[in-house]
DNA sequence: CCTTTAATAGTCAGTGCGACTATAAAGGGG
DNA sequence: CCCCTTTATAGTCGCACTGACTATTAAAGG
């Protein structure tokens, strides 16, 4: 399949490496997923998560976090978080040839909306509920990063990385019932915000009305704490799977 | 650095794909960890994570379950734990070339003396707390293997993979106390594993008198669960890091 | 037979959380 | 202008879980 090319010394084939993308944010209360529809073949006209090669020089860090300002088009995408999911090498995940795909998850606050990156492709933020058919393994991965997502809510202030800077603690519980699919008490959840030391901070006599209707919320920004301790567990449903 | 050979129309390089593995065990109530020495530059001399190439027609989890075999020397490697942590991919993490690295995590009940695998490079299990400095990035790798495997702990029922096919709950304690570096409380750990359905369940009738003192415990072999709802918390020690 | 060791059983108080009720502060419609 | 709706915020109550602790049981060793 591979020519070899002066490495058969080391005894490996090389492969081509590449970064994949699930980049969720939410809009009109619903999640949403960045996607790409694919211009050339093999699936052609289907949509894909962003993503594309490793270049000679970048970690896949590096290369995901271009990828993320190419197809948001955003223009300082440095304090967006960005996390490493898992690598994905089945034989065959490609048509073409042989592509390990090291896979991310991004989260953005709100987005602006996407226009093609620079390889003319174009990108639209889809509802994630949605999404799919994907190309290639896409699908699997974009259940992945959902799934980690999910979790992570549960232990770490992930959450407020889907906030704007300042945001109420309505916003944020919109957050947590968007990704799980869940409905959160407003009190209790509100208790175990405020009872969490660094998870957000107030904005000190700053109030937002939200649509106009109702009692201003008081405006948070995210805190120092990267850990919840303990976790905000999400609603225990009978026969969830690990 | 790399000649194309060929895909220059999909405007990538070519880079080589290993596995690295840090597999884990308790001896003697202390957790140790499977090292290779490196017999080649670079690094030749020094200890090193095992691992290897990535064959072309193999996944990394294939790969990595195929060196497991061959450094352990253990037969049946088929059921143990296999975890994929993440992928390590700096350029320069390689002096020889760029590599992308794949790295895995394993968990051993109680594991045979390691000879050195088919590739005639010494292997041994050396204590968690004396390993290292390594080569390349691996002291990194290993790290954040371990950090893994501890938070695991605390929301999976993960741990019964270190222990044998039967088991007594003290020496799951162990297991607990031995990753996490602390002490825990027998009666309320007991209480928390027993509480929990399908974490352990009893072998009936059997009991083993570990070293001979005291009361015979009773003998427990792995549920069917898999998650800790609610997680088995580890004491939280003030400034530990997310 | 008594001491030591380790497993197992049980107690008790504090914390956290789910479920719920009550109050405050805004807008809209009559 | 009053009242109703809407949303944020405050507070209550009881249960479940956990940490700390004491007591009992069953073995080995001198």
């Amino acid at each position: 399949m591979f020519a070899m090319n002066g490495y058969d010394k080391y005894a490996h084939e090389p492969f081509a490496v590449t970064v994949d993308l699930a980049v969720f944010t939410l809009r009109e209360g619903a999640l949403h997923v960045l996607l790409v529809e694919r211009g050339q073949e093999p699936y052609a006209g289907h949509w894909a998560l962003p993503g594309g090669f490793l270049q000679p020089d970048e970690s896949a860090e590096t290369a995901a976090r271009r990828e993320l300002a190419e197809e948001t088009g955003l223009s300082d995408v440095s304090g967006l978080h960005l996390e490493q999911l898992r690598t994905y090498s089945e034989p065959g995940r490609d048509p073409r040839m042989r592509v390990v795909s090291v896979a991310f998850a991004a989260l953005l606050p709100d987005a602006p909306e996407a226009h093609g990156g620079s390889d003319a492709a174009q990108a639209r933020w889809v509802p994630y509920a949605t999404a799919g058919p994907l190309a290639f393994d896409h699908d699997r991965i974009l259940a992945d990063a959902h799934d980690r997502v999910g979790a992570k809510l549960e232990y770490t202030c992930l959450a407020t990385a889907f906030c704007a800077p300042e945001f109420t603690l309505g916003e944020l519980q919109q957050v947590y019932e968007t990704v799980w699919g869940t409905e959160l008490d407003r009190p209790n959840f509100r208790r175990k915000v405020l009872a969490t030391p660094g998870f957000v901070a107030p904005v000190p006599g700053a109030a937002r009305l939200t649509g106009g209707r109702g009692k201003p919320a008081a405006l948070y920004r995210a805190g120092t704490a990267t850990a919840l301790h303990p976790p905000l567990l999400r609603p225990a449903r009978e026969g969830r799977p690990a």
